[in-house]
DNA sequence: GTCCAGGACGTGG
DNA sequence: CCACGTCATGGA
């Protein structure tokens, strides 16, 4: 490996768990513990021996800025730390980091992931860039720019195993190309008119919204709620919500601002770490 | 075979 | 406003 940085002890950090909890979907870990994927355009491998991180692919500065590692993850942590349910997860998954991921292909990713499940979203997204990104070196793709996939008939988008969610990948791909600005514009947004704009986005619902807030646009107040949170939050703190079944506008909205109000300001970060440990059951 | 998964959307009440 | 059915696909 070319790079590394050693990491203080002052900034803890899990590799492990912030690449595995599914947050991204273009990573996978070798035999051999060296992490490989791609991010804004880069094939990168990436491993850690305690506090010691090596990688090749980027510079220093990408990686402290694509895992967060500038953030005071030690204050985050403090700040969430409302209850000993939170308060098992980040014992369990201490270091996981919310990355810095970028905003088109989270955009996409995140329609690609409805109603569906990890393995799944990963497929979808490893054909796309396949098909439809640039190479990088050793055989990796980067995640298609809107302008690549835009001219995709839907059942050219169909045939990467997106089913139903095509004509949105689709639509959604050629509003972007239409309009490039739309990143730097919602990342000028304060939480709730950023999500107004994403929701006009065809194939983004409430949830993926609140991903892509997340996890491109460093909008951590922003709480997922898919229905392993769902699940999590009913047994752990609102044991009034019925027992299973949809989630309707209002109880999305229920569960998230009890989120916000429990957790404070970076109610995002402790969505991934619930998540990180959620169980079956 | 059945059930479920990082849900969204259209329709009818 | 709400409930409900439907939408492909793959893994358990």
């Amino acid at each position: 490996m070319k790079n590394s940085i050693t990491l203080g002890t002052g900034t803890p950090f899990n590799l492990d768990a912030t690449l595995g909890c599914g947050q991204a979907f273009r990573w996978e870990k070798g035999a051999d513990g060296i992490w490989s994927g791609t991010a804004k355009g880069r094939a990168i491998q990436i491993r850690q021996d305690g506090e010691i991180l090596s990688f090749t692919g980027a510079d220093e500065a990408f990686i402290t800025d694509y895992f967060a590692l500038d953030l005071d993850l030690d204050q985050v942590l403090f700040s969430i730390d409302a209850d000993p349910a939170i308060h098992r997860a980040v014992a369990t998954c201490r270091g996981l980091r919310v990355l810095r991921q970028e905003p088109f292909e989270t955009l996409i990713s995140y329609i690609c992931a409805t109603n569906t499940n990890i393995p799944a979203v990963k497929k979808r997204v490893r054909l796309l860039s396949e098909r439809y990104g640039t190479p990088l070196p050793d055989g990796a793709y980067a995640f298609p720019e809107a302008s690549a996939l835009a001219p995709c008939s839907e059942d050219a988008l169909r045939a990467c195993v997106l089913g139903y969610r095509a004509p949105y990948v689709c639509a959604t791909a050629q509003m972007c190309a239409d309009d490039p600005g739309w990143a730097a514009r919602v990342a000028a947004l304060p939480y709730q008119e950023a999500k107004s704009e994403l929701l006009r986005f065809p194939g983004v619902g409430p949830k993926a919204a609140d991903c892509i807030l997340l996890f491109a646009f460093q909008q951590y107040r922003a709480f997922p709620v898919d229905v392993w949170i769902r699940r999590i939050m009913r047994r752990t703190y609102l044991p009034h919500l019925r027992e299973r079944g949809g989630m309707s506008p209002r109880e999305y909205e229920e569960i998230a601002s009890f989120a916000r109000q429990h957790f404070g300001k970076y109610a995002g970060w402790a969505q991934e770490y619930l998540y990180c440990v959620r169980e079956e059951e």
